[in-house]
DNA sequence: ATATCGATTATCT
DNA sequence: GATAATCGATATG
């Protein structure tokens, strides 16, 4: 049984939204085939005071999104390679948004290694499916032209967040990853110890 | 196990 | 014209 989060969950603060997605379930619903993981990484950006943000420099075309209303896909394309999901959060005008970095693959695990184009004989190829924000997102078929500005809070969206009251333990916080500016900042929210969560062993203290 | 590097393109200056 | 919230391959300890 999993249910979507609703509206009010995401239009808080990115650090209290980010904390309390671990845990939480992101689903891929297509005509025959459902794709489920559980939210191990994720980050905070914080809008326009957070110099690491896309919405740093205000409202353009692309981040249009972190601008709407809270609970919605804002799909971005980077390095020429990777597609990456946020979901925007605080109430509408307010920019803050959270990016998944890591998620730990429940069911639809055919699909997405598929979609990854691999194939799967061990735990450690398990873990390339969705370690790490590009993966995940290849592994979940998400793209700017199909889930930019998806809602994710209507279980009627193909891509959406749920909530299967699975309890998270082990929560840590550290710095983030792969940004160049305000790298100090604690945002980066994982489940301690979890194979799916990216980067190296010494970068998950 | 860790480090370095090339790929490849939308977006903004 | 420079840059970027990354990945996979390759090289080396």
């Amino acid at each position: 049984m999993i249910r979507p989060l609703d509206r009010a969950f995401f239009a808080r603060h990115p650090r209290r939204v980010a904390r309390e997605l671990l845990g939480k379930v992101l689903v891929r619903q297509d005509a025959a085939t459902r794709r489920t993981a559980r939210i191990v990484e994720v980050e905070a950006y914080l809008g326009e005071k957070d110099p690491a943000a896309h919405a740093a420099a205000g409202r353009t075309l692309r981040n249009a999104v972190l601008f709407g209303p809270p609970g919605h896909a804002y799909i971005y394309f980077i390095y020429g390679n990777h597609f990456c999901l946020n979901v925007s959060c605080e109430p509408e005008g307010k920019a803050g948004s959270v990016l998944f970095r890591g998620l730990e693959p429940l069911t639809g695990m055919e699909e997405m290694a598929r979609a990854r184009g691999l194939e799967v004989h061990s735990p450690a190829d398990l873990r390339k499916l969705t370690r790490g924000p590009g993966r995940l997102a290849e592994a979940f078929g998400i793209t700017r032209t199909r889930d930019n500005g998806c809602d994710l809070t209507s279980s009627a969206s193909s891509l959406w967040i749920g909530d299967d009251n699975y309890c998270a333990g082990g929560i840590c916080v550290t710095s983030r990853i792969g940004i160049t500016k305000a790298v100090d900042r604690r945002l980066r929210y994982i489940l301690r110890g979890n194979p799916f969560v990216s980067g190296t062993r010494s970068a998950s203290a």
